[in-house]
DNA sequence: TACATACTGAACCGAATGGTTCAGTATGCG
DNA sequence: CGCATACTGAACCATTCGGTTCAGTATGTA
């Protein structure tokens, strides 16, 4: 369905609007962790930390497999690609709308025969 | 203070996770518009829409202007800098992540064929 | 002046969030 | 066996979220 990847984005999103979450996946981006370890670094209970991990793994940004007692959380399979991918073209979008205002001061400025340089970078 | 940045990707990433916001983002980049427009266009309420633009405007990446009776909603000045810059950065240390995986298996490949070689000898 | 339009704010609603505690279960270890 | 560790699940709690209705206020227009 076409409302897949809407509902991925979502998730994602979402997992990266919590600052534990986003800390969480740069953790383990330097390396693999238990549930005690994270619940650890960020001072809170295993009850909460597993809640957030959960979150990210919903999003599929994290991946855990239980060996014995402990769980081991570690990068998902998934990168951040759709999410890169919608921002980029968002931004592409932004640009064009300012590029937009830009040319429409840069006209009046140019009937008002004043010399004008770029403001924006 | 410091938490500046963190609260402000806090609040861009929970704006972004509403797909209803994502689609006003998206219609702001092709015209200017009112709430009216929008709540229309998105098939809710006056309020609720209103709300949305709330979001959105206090992440900074919608500003509205009333004149009259209307409020006008356009993109922000903002772009979407900052978050693309942290999903940016996360990919690098996914993809690295991944490369000292593969590191590893094409290490473990190379064992192996070694190994094989060994037995046959 | 009268009426329609456009928004605003308060109040309410059910569901989701971010956290906790507490009471388990499963596992490792001496 | 007996105890500590590591997690799990249910229940609870306050807050936020996404949405509504309803009752305004302010503005444009005939």
């Amino acid at each position: 369905m076409v409302q897949y990847a809407k509902a991925r984005l979502d998730a994602s999103f979402a997992a990266l609007s919590d600052a534990t979450r986003r800390g969480v996946l740069e953790q383990l981006g330097r390396a693999d962790a238990s549930i005690t370890d994270l619940a650890e670094k960020f001072h809170m209970t295993l009850t909460g930390m597993k809640k957030h991990v959960g979150v990210l793994e919903q999003a599929g940004l994290v991946t855990t497999e239980k060996v014995g007692r402990v769980r081991t959380c570690k990068l998902g399979l998934r990168g951040l690609e759709e999410e890169a991918a919608w921002i980029e073209r968002y931004r592409q979008v932004w640009d064009a709308r300012f590029d937009e205002l830009d040319k429409i001061v840069e006209e009046l400025k140019r009937k008002e025969k004043v010399d004008g340089r770029k403001k924006r970078e």
